[in-house]
DNA sequence: CTACCGTACTGAAACGAGCAAGTTACACGT
DNA sequence: ACGTGTAACTTGCTCGTTTCAGTACGGTAG
């Protein structure tokens, strides 16, 4: 019936088609610096390949040039939500136009090591969101891959105070400048996302310092309403007038906890959270978020991961103008 | 300094420290059937791989046999939310522990086409959300890829009516076993999700047929109260006393459009949304909604892969256990 | 003593692309 | 007529792994 061996199109088939050898191919495919080919030679190429439907096999091509064009962001275990999704859509998009492609692996620290994917892969790149062993971090890139630690997280060498720091102190700048003096911090109630909880809230901190308010209040919040509003009442009961969740979910919780106790947002308790989501933009009241502008982020991140592929160092990435309070009714 | 030239570790290094050839290191660490390797050689092997830090090279590794490890899923452009994120997180961490690596692309429309991704990987799987053109489908199979398209979206020959399908029915029938018999369903505002939202309509619609209701009455609600107000008045005004939202997003815009218009659920609108938000726990009143469990998912999903790596066609994906409604206050 | 059979390995040929070095063929200057 | 330069290619080795086809050796049956 149909064939037996599938095979798949090497460049020796478009070079027999095109009559010429695979080394021409080659050059022509890759038109390759300091190599003459003719006009005829290179449309004849050309065609044959089209025609063939040729698509280069990137195990090869990594086999010989010892690197693959693939930059691997390692997620980590952290939940997933609309801000990574984008994020990640916005990077796939512009690697792409740099030739690279993006393949993202959802970390499980139950899976295999990750040294073993790397060195597997032989990635060109390795982007990674949760900090790295240093152990690790120096044989990547002894082997030569390219290792981009993105600084949400933690503060790195370049962002002595990190963007998540700065989340923090722009939801207390925003809260002191409605006159709150009284500031409270919702917590989140789930361990996987401290690497993002602690730096946010070293900013709030910071701020309320800097602004000789007293030091923020902090309960942690679990996603219920019942122990939310106990939350709330320790906070009311405490003189707190406002209140920076850690992200927005937090800060829904915060207002599902006002309702129970009788009391409302911004009156009794303003709240502000972080990521703006959709979910945020409909609650009773409106709520206040600081917004991170992913398609910049993206930006900034491949600037570096290029940067690093090539070598260079990369840039120290300003996000200063990413992020932003986006004031609505609840604080 | 440090070497010049820090090469890769290969099996050959492993084979000079151990003191036999290349291929009995191959069999010793693939353990391949019908070879004899005695216990002697079998350790001194795998201690020189543990002591060099030896880690395979799968660009060689796929170049030989044709086919890598990677199951490679495709995104398509939908937002991933955290229920994606969920998926892929259990997928990766099932698919490791059946030596598989699971690496996910954001699908761009604007990217390289598809057909130069799975030809370059050469991946042992892909796995797709959204239809494939039947030419690439079939171009995949004859390039022996495996494709696995998950049911999600469109329903499959195997799984006739879908589980999108089944979402709706569940909705249409949990509203009318309230006694509702006037049913709205609100359609989301965002073309990217049709292949969801589809589906998820005709359940309704074939749940109110079969239980003798009139047609769903429906609504596009965008995720802004005063045009979701505007949805909320229309349906309060045709006798409408239950909606369908698309999902819980979809859901919480119906429910602040209730607010403006003076209404409240599920007293004058009953609501049920898809997905269990955390967002959808903390609204007032607490989102009824219909969820699905992303492991069950994750492990069938996973079954249906290797089933397609290894020739096998796939067992019908019974995801009937797998979603159920969640009754909350909301309907 | 020869024939044959497991056991325990080794040699070498692929796989598909890239690239350094070599080989033509032709034009040009003398 | 002869060297020289260069455009336009080709030859052949290489990357690291798998795997087929041996091979050497000790044992056992005839």
């Amino acid at each position: 019936m149909t064939d037996p061996t599938p095979r798949r199109v090497t460049s020796a088939d478009v070079a027999r088609i095109a009559g010429v050898s695979r080394a021409t191919v080659s050059y022509v495919l890759n038109n390759t610096p300091h190599q003459t080919i003719s006009a005829g030679t290179r449309a004849r190429v050309l065609d044959a390949a089209a025609g063939l439907g040729y698509a280069p096999s990137a195990a090869a091509r990594t086999l010989r040039t010892g690197r693959s064009d693939v930059v691997l962001c390692l997620l980590p275990d952290w939940p997933i939500g609309q801000e990574v999704g984008a994020l990640l859509g916005n990077l796939s998009a512009e690697l792409d136009r740099a030739g690279l492609t993006l393949l993202a692996h959802p970390g499980t620290r139950a899976g295999r090591p990750v040294t073993q994917l790397w060195r597997g892969i032989t990635p060109a790149a390795v982007l990674a969101f949760s900090g790295f062993s240093g152990t690790e971090a120096r044989a990547m890139r002894a082997a030569g891959v390219a290792l981009v630690e993105a600084p949400l997280g933690r503060p790195g060498p370049e962002t002595p105070e990190g963007a998540q720091h700065r989340v923090g102190a722009l939801q207390a700048d925003h809260l002191a400048a409605s006159g709150h003096t009284r500031i409270g911090y919702a917590y989140p109630d789930d361990d996987r996302v401290r690497v993002f909880a602690e730096p946010r809230l070293d900013g709030v901190r910071a701020r309320c310092a800097a602004l000789h308010l007293p030091p923020p209040l902090v309960r942690t919040v679990p996603l219920e309403p019942d122990p939310a509003a106990e939350a709330v009442r320790t906070w009311h009961g405490s003189g707190v007038t406002a209140v920076c969740a850690y992200n927005d979910e937090v800060a829904l919780a915060v207002l599902a906890g006002l309702r129970p106790a009788g009391l409302t947002a911004p009156a009794d308790l303003a709240v502000i959270g972080v990521d703006d989501l959709p979910a945020g933009r409909l609650a009773d009241p409106a709520l206040t978020t600081v917004t991170t502008d992913q398609a910049t982020v993206a930006a900034h991140l491949v600037t570096a991961v290029l940067a690093a592929v090539h070598g260079e160092t990369s840039p120290a990435l300003d996000l200063t103008s990413a992020i932003r309070v986006l004031a609505r009714a609840s604080a």
